[in-house]
DNA sequence: TTAGGGTTAG
């Protein structure tokens, strides 16, 4: 990506250097047989042949014909941008406006907004000519780059041309506004139009999403005349990316009940994530149900976003049954289905699917070999993971990046190999970041190397002091190692720094709400029947002869307060709780959970899925917990 | 002969 000191500056003569706007319209085009031709192309190959044949009869000279050419060339599927900059090329001092914006187009619509401001630059100085499409193509880029300098500059040539009230690029300039940060100048631009079409209000709408600003958000949702799809997409998005989720879900129900517009994929790619987030599997099937119920077609996208909604929710059959009946697999679709089997615990089943993906000659990516490496570390698997890391950049020239090394450090730390790991990290071509270092803690907290554990963990709130969870993470290890005095620093630096833990909260969705609860909560309508279930879980917990781990207690304080709880009534022990009473016997209990499970709770879900004949699924920050009949998916490691 | 706004993924 380009940075904003690299975006060039338009130092070529302004204003007067563009002839007046008044040009008499071109003469209409030749009739053309070779144009004809042109149409009937869909390979690069025949096209080049009519371009021969124009080369032939000096109709490439012609500007009407050259900017056909260019068009199919920039734009169509079978096309070439390099042809269509030879295009321009042959037109060496004065070049045809149209294709000049049409390699604007092209350049903006490939991810290349830089090439198109360079061309406008181009442009004045070869003093071709602009038009409102040039503006347009130009403003886009500018927005696509959030070159705000270089797009009020335009805007300035924009109100010499008296075009400021042409639509598109009026939208354009609130667009280019609102997104970067210059709500005001948005909001004058769009006070300055007689009757702002959807789009401008749309545009707004995103201007005050982007700054968070929820109440002149829903102001102007409110006062707009019409609401389209993009309208009510956008206010969905908002809340998703806020972290509201049921919010989400709630405007998502007002959309279907307004009747105004119908949704699309990016509704319901939006309304997943928050689902998603949410961990509510029924809300996420009904989803999948609408879309078998319209037909719609399960792109690349939509599906990817499906199969992240059943894998967060530990949904392995709905993600599997998904992937396979997505014909339109890109290699996001690989990757959401690889992630879900790494995230569930089922690492061979990702490397196999790994190895399918490989024999079906679809390129991987760094984020596939991400997920890949996640399982070979979860799994135990350090031959495996070596391998694949090697293989990484010598077959696939894909060269690791911080998390890559992340993952080698986690497979060697889990493993118990530290010194392996120590080694990764000492030669390593990048600085090591937080998740390493967290990485390295939690398996020395599992391998109980404390050592290790303290000097990863004072570098880890190093680097990261602001983050409580580095607190956290050393405060266990000294725990463990019964180095009270350690604890009782951490805390006080804690507290010094004004670091806030984060309160543990569980939720469980059952007929279409979540129930969410914190420890020792007695908020819920149903908290008589969940506490007498509480008693009677630690009743048979003691007959299978369990003991609470008090040393968790101590160990807790990513958790719930301790002071304020004990492990009988941590968050995630009430939501299972609340589960067993309001479901039927042999139901799937799903919990999601805002930090990572305590280990006693850990242990207790394990005997608990036995003695009730329950699988128990908790999703927690880090993975996934699928406990059943006695053991839990993760192998005791978390 | 050309144009506008929205989404997801480790």
């Amino acid at each position: 990506m380009l940075s904003a000191a690299s975006i060039p500056v338009l130092s070529a003569p302004l204003p007067d250097s563009i002839p007046a706007t008044s040009v008499a319209k071109p003469p209409p085009p030749p009739p053309s047989t070779n144009l004809s031709l042109l149409h009937l192309c869909t390979h690069l190959q025949e096209a080049t042949q009519v371009h021969a044949l124009m080369v032939k009869t000096s109709q490439t000279a012609d500007p009407y014909s050259a900017g056909r050419l260019a068009e199919f060339y920039a734009l169509s599927d079978g096309g070439s941008l390099e042809h269509a900059e030879k295009i321009l090329d042959s037109f060496p001092h004065h070049p045809p406006t149209f294709v000049c914006n049409t390699l604007m187009r092209a350049y903006s619509e490939r991810r290349n907004p830089f090439l198109s401001i360079n061309l406008y630059r181009q442009m004045l100085v070869d003093a071709v000519e602009a038009d409102r499409f040039t503006f347009t193509f130009t403003l886009k880029a500018c927005t696509q780059l959030r070159a705000l300098a270089i797009g009020m500059q335009i805007h300035a040539q924009v109100v010499k041309h008296a075009w400021e009230s042409n639509a598109h690029i009026r939208n354009k300039l609130i667009h280019l506004y609102a997104v970067s940060g210059r709500i005001r100048d948005a909001r004058k631009v769009f006070d300055g139009s007689t009757e702002p079409d959807v789009v401008a209000w749309n545009s707004m709408l995103q201007g005050y999403a982007d700054m968070d600003d929820g109440e002149n958000l829903h102001n102007l949702f409110d006062s707009m005349p019409a609401r389209d799809v993009v309208s009510w997409n956008t206010m969905i998005a908002y809340y998703t990316e806020a972290g509201k989720f049921e919010e989400a879900i709630l405007m998502f129900r007002l959309m279907q009940e307004s009747s105004e517009c119908g949704l699309n994929r990016v509704t319901l790619i939006s309304v997943l994530s928050a689902v998603t987030q949410l961990g509510a599997l029924g809300q996420g099937q009904w989803v999948h149900a609408y879309i078998k119920r319209h037909g719609i077609e399960l792109d690349e996208n939509l599906s990817s976003a499906l199969i992240n909604m059943y894998s967060k929710c530990g949904c392995i059959e709905g993600a599997i049954y998904t992937f396979e009946t997505t014909h339109r697999r890109s290699v996001d679709t690989w990757n959401a289905m690889i992630g879900c089997f790494t995230a569930n615990g089922c690492s061979l089943r990702a490397i196999d699917l790994f190895s399918k993906m490989e024999a079906s000659l679809l390129m991987p990516n760094k984020i596939t070999f991400t997920c890949v490496l996640n399982a070979c570390s979860h799994g135990g698997l350090v031959d495996r993971g070596i391998r694949y890391f090697e293989k990484m950049s010598s077959v696939y020239g894909i060269e690791p990046d911080v998390g890559h090394y992340g993952c080698m450090v986690d497979l060697f730390s889990r493993a118990g190999l530290f010194e392996k790991a120590e080694e990764i990290i000492q030669q390593m071509p990048i600085e090591p970041d937080k998740v390493m270092w967290k990485a390295v803690v939690g398996a020395c907290r599992v391998n109980k190397n404390y050592e290790l554990g303290e000097k990863a963990g004072l570098k880890l709130i190093e680097i990261a002091p602001d983050d409580n969870a580095g607190y956290v993470l050393l405060s266990n290890i000294y725990a463990m190692s019964n180095n009270w005095n350690g604890v009782y620093r951490v805390r006080k630096l804690m507290h010094d720094r004004g670091i806030k833990k984060v309160p543990g909260c569980s939720s469980i969705e059952l007929d279409g709400l979540v129930h969410e609860f914190i420890a020792g909560d007695a908020a819920h309508a149903r908290k008589k029947e969940i506490y007498e279930m509480l008693d009677e879980m630690a009743q048979q917990l003691g007959r299978a002869g369990y003991e609470p781990d008090t040393t968790q207690v101590l160990l807790d304080i990513e958790e719930e307060d301790v002071k304020e709880s004990s492990l009988a009534l941590h968050s995630e022990k009430l939501a299972v709780a609340y589960g067993l009473i309001s479901t039927s016997p042999g139901a799937i209990i799903r919990v999601v959970k805002n930090l990572r499970i305590c280990g006693d709770c850990h242990s207790a879900l394990k005997l608990l899925s036995q003695i009730y004949d329950r699988n128990i699924i908790v999703r927690d920050a880090n993975r996934f917990h699928h406990f059943n009949r006695g053991s839990c998916s993760c192998m005791d490691y978390w």
